[in-house]
DNA sequence: TTGTATGCGTTATCAT
DNA sequence: ATGATAACGCATACAA
């Protein structure tokens, strides 16, 4: 491993001239610059991160902490890859940390000034590791909304307008009988906060515009009957018309599965809005609507924020940036059926 | 953030003693160590990574390269995870790197020392990653099996074996034609590596026992007709009796559904087995019984490797280390239907 | 048992 | 336009 001594040594020069030829920090003589450059190809010359760092007092490092690991999370991969992209378009590279003793983890790599600032992945509405961010000494931005942030920026997608838009959208077709879909990841305690935030608000909104809500019993993955919730919500008489769908893709695949099957067509029988989740990557039986959590437009705001408060030292603490849910039409809704029928309902 | 200086400061004593009082590399009194300690908690010192680093050659970090962001991989995330795991285990942590721009990425952070080696993901059979190991001037090892790898050590399932004995254990149950369901990802050029290892493999061992193989159509996910599949290959008088799964596990569910619904039990009427892929996390409508990928396996011997080459300087270029697949019984094997019938066949 | 001094590889501040 | 050198925070060889 060549130093910069090396390099000095080899175009005749000293070290700082050849620091100013790679920084472009003074002018340089085209002579110069010309040897030390060469030189530097030679020799494969690459600065030492460390001893970069020890002056520069950036190591150029940002942290990104998933929750638990024990936590099935099947978009954690989207969410690592696009703050990795993101990270590195801002010059900086992505350390992961494991998911167990998610706060010490964190300290280590803040204190150590391993990392200038970091990220916070599967943020719970309890979550000890924003609870604490104070501790930490570096910027912080939760993807997610815990209740205590008030020392950590928090993005995250709206999800109570989320509810509020799903609620008018299905109303607007003349649904008024829904029900919800929801899979295993809610038993875990606590609920994950983004789940409840858009079933309170769903619930809430779809009331507050006379429809009836249904939601499907919570159980294990591998219990989940896609037969018994058919025949209980969609097939009696009085059945919902519409299904909003908060589960696991597979969940609903099976669901999409028995519906097929029985003749129960979407979106002429039955229509299907998924909410928060991640259908574009997934292999559905059937094109699905959705109003999709968005890992790419999170991860990009959490690093401009974070990247803020390292380089330009913004105080991000307490801010929030909820953005505005987004709609892919797949084809999986239409007019209620009745509605259909009736006219203008 | 304190320092080594403010720390000797509050004690009374010198830097050197903090280090050593730190390091344990000499004895020290209880009593300057109390001193010593007490004033560490009260200023809540860390050590700066990059100092220290400067003086010990190693930075602790170990990098880890997924490949093209735009292959699918669902567990992708498992091997980020394990990895970070094992390399915690061992007092390091680690650095993800994005996948596009792959060997730039991993020069630069290991000939600028960030990290001290690195572990390849999503390994081609020609992979430029592999193929260029011997520049990065530090120990590399890819999970999986690339045919130019003189420079780096390999980890993974022995999937060669893993075809061999799926082909003994249906040809033990009777299973003398098989069908063997194939997914989208093959698709890509040029295939993802082990899935080619195995099919070829199976294919082989299976003829060898005078069995038949067919293989399904390779499509698109979103144009996978799996009514399409059961009826081409299980329904006929001729149709396999046995199901090799290297599909999605999604896919897979879509075919268990088109099963269950057509009144052909698994395993009763028709055997399934998955393999090179995890199921156990993921929602199926029914057990499967699975030769899987073992994604901690994989990581924790690539990071052994990895820390042995790093620290007791093996050299492990060129080593490979294939473990032996597992076999998961989830009870969706049974006797083919013929033999059952017919007696010991 | 403890303290002093040096060096790790850079960058920035002087000086030339 | 270029060179010499101090300083970054720590670990260790050496001195006491």
């Amino acid at each position: 491993m060549a130093g910069i001594k090396d390099v000095a040594k080899a175009a005749g020069v000293s070290v700082s001239t050849v620091s100013y030829v790679l920084s472009g920090k003074r002018s340089i003589s085209n002579k110069t610059a010309d040897r030390v450059l060469d030189a530097v190809n030679r020799l494969n010359y690459i600065p030492d991160a460390s001893a970069r760092k020890m002056r520069g007092h950036l190591s150029h490092v940002i942290a990104i902490a998933p929750g638990r690991r024990e936590v099935r999370h099947s978009s954690l991969s989207a969410y690592f890859m696009q703050t990795a992209l993101r990270a590195k378009a801002g010059g900086y590279d992505v350390l992961l940390l494991t998911g167990e003793d998610p706060v010490d983890d964190i300290l280590r790599v803040a204190q150590s000034n391993l990392a200038d600032g970091v990220v916070l992945l599967d943020v719970e509405e309890n979550d000890l590791r924003a609870a604490r961010a104070a501790e930490y000494g570096k910027p912080c931005v939760c993807i997610g909304f815990p209740k205590d942030h008030d020392d950590c920026a928090c993005v995250d997608v709206d999800f109570a307008c989320m509810g509020r838009l799903a609620a008018d959208r299905l109303r607007d077709l003349g649904h008024e009988r829904v029900v919800l879909l929801r899979s295993v990841e809610h038993l875990s305690e606590p609920m994950s906060g983004y789940l409840n935030l858009f079933r309170d608000s769903f619930i809430a909104a779809a009331e507050d515009r006379q429809m009836v809500v249904m939601e499907s019993e919570l159980t294990e993955y591998r219990n989940f009957d896609a037969n018994a919730f058919v025949s209980k919500y969609l097939i009696p008489k009085n059945g919902a018309t519409a299904i909003v769908n908060q589960a696991d893709p597979s969940v609903l695949n099976t669901v999409l599965g028995v519906l097929s099957v029985s003749g129960m067509d979407v979106p002429q029988y039955v229509s299907v809005l998924s909410c928060g989740t991640l259908l574009d990557s997934y292999p559905m039986s059937k094109g699905i609507s959705e109003m999709p959590i968005t890992p790419a437009v999170q991860c990009s705001r959490a690093m401009s924020l974070l990247l803020g408060a390292i380089e330009e030292h913004h105080d991000i603490r307490g801010e929030v940036d909820l953005s505005v849910p987004t709609f892919i039409d797949r084809g999986s809704l239409s007019r209620a059926r009745e509605a259909q029928k009736g006219g203008c309902g």
